[in-house]
DNA sequence: ATTTTTATTATTGGATACAATTATGATTTC
DNA sequence: GAAATCATAATTGTATCCAATAATAAAAAT
């Protein structure tokens, strides 16, 4: 559960939602009625569907005309064009975030492996993967292109957590996360694009292979 | 204006607001309130909060918290990335779609450039261009991958009308698509996005020059 | 006179009630 | 008995009203 510091209640259910979809609580394909979810959250439905909004952005959610919404079903070739993009865009984003980083970006980076390494419950290890991620390139100063990755990100993490290929990929994850932030600290550009690169395409097989 | 064959009003709503925009009648910076907009399309603010935050979510809207909305103001470090993105993700997809295309593609394509060829204003000359790119990407089939290539395209097509540099590229941008079209007729991939990110990176010249 | 505090107003976020749409099941028709 | 039609119920979208927050103006204190 996350913090009742929120803002705006529909800031809130957005992300309470989005924590039911990727522990899996919601499956893929179940339907996400208005009244229902609005009462099991103890809001009402005019800032439920503003969340519902946000995740149909986010690609958590698919919602139809009059017809309702329903939590996304990630397919293969959903997932083919993210891993496509994300190997296309992060590079660049570590790279222009190579010459910016200071020491604290790699000390919030081993932090999120530190916790990874400690961490079973399948959300929050995403969760901490994109925290490290996101230490690495956020130092680029690029807005438009994070927003982006970052959408990516979600949307992949999601695909990951259903096909749990996480669970499968834990530990060789870790190992290739930590090889990267040793040359991003070498601040060697060329091998880190390219651990970077072989992170992800490592990452995009796994799936491949543990999805059904 | 467009059809009134919307489904909902919150998507008429979006929409009108969106050619609004991109039309310049609104202009960057300037604060949209939920009455006054909602009286003037004669919708209550109910579906023209959804309408608000679909836009946020494109790009052309800023929203923060209690305080309301504005018109995003698209600054050089904004376009910038849209087309370092542009640049590596339509590139992709033309070259995906190659091997799918059919003479209908071809002719949308054609017909999009010469409507364009007579069109004057600018928010519908940005809506042809992208007809055009839209024309030659979706049969890749990658859903996935289009839709964020159509973000990027609504942002960048937002900073090209802003800018103005859409008038001063008209002829300039007409040549290089019918070069790129002919170049796909021919199924010669590497002539095409060649010229496709030539014609990418022209535009992100002129752009750059006729910004304020 | 300037700053701080308080009260008032304007604006946004949320709850409830109503209308429009779609799905479901009964009824009719062939 | 199957298909089509109609009525009913379930569900979503919209309008209106109320509450919470932020902006503004007025008053008080130093």
């Amino acid at each position: 559960m996350i913090s009742d510091t929120e803002k705006t209640q529909s800031e809130a259910a957005t992300d309470k939602i989005r924590t039911l979809i990727l522990s899996g609580t919601y499956r893929p394909g179940q339907p996400l009625r208005q009244e229902a979810l609005s009462g099991h959250l103890s809001i009402s439905r005019t800032p439920l569907r503003h969340a519902l909004q946000s995740l149909a952005e986010e690609g958590l959610v698919e919602a139809v005309g009059f017809k309702g919404a329903r939590v996304a079903q990630p397919d293969p070739q959903m997932v083919r064009d993210l891993f496509d993009m994300r190997l296309l865009l992060e590079p660049l984003a570590l790279k222009s975030a190579l010459e910016h980083h200071t020491k604290l970006d790699f000390a919030k980076a081993e932090m999120a492996l530190d916790a990874a390494d400690a961490e079973r419950d399948l959300y929050k290890l995403s969760q901490l993967n994109w925290e490290f991620h996101h230490a690495l390139y956020h130092p680029s100063g690029r807005r438009t292109l994070m927003r982006t990755i970052e959408h990516l990100n979600r949307a992949s993490a999601f695909a990951e957590t259903i096909a749990k290929s996480i669970v499968v990929r834990s530990e060789k994850s870790a190992a290739e996360h930590r090889e990267l932030l040793q040359a991003c600290r070498n601040a060697d550009a060329d091998d880190a694009i390219d651990r970077l690169t072989e992170h992800l395409r490592l990452a995009y097989r796994d799936i491949q292979n543990t999805e059904y």
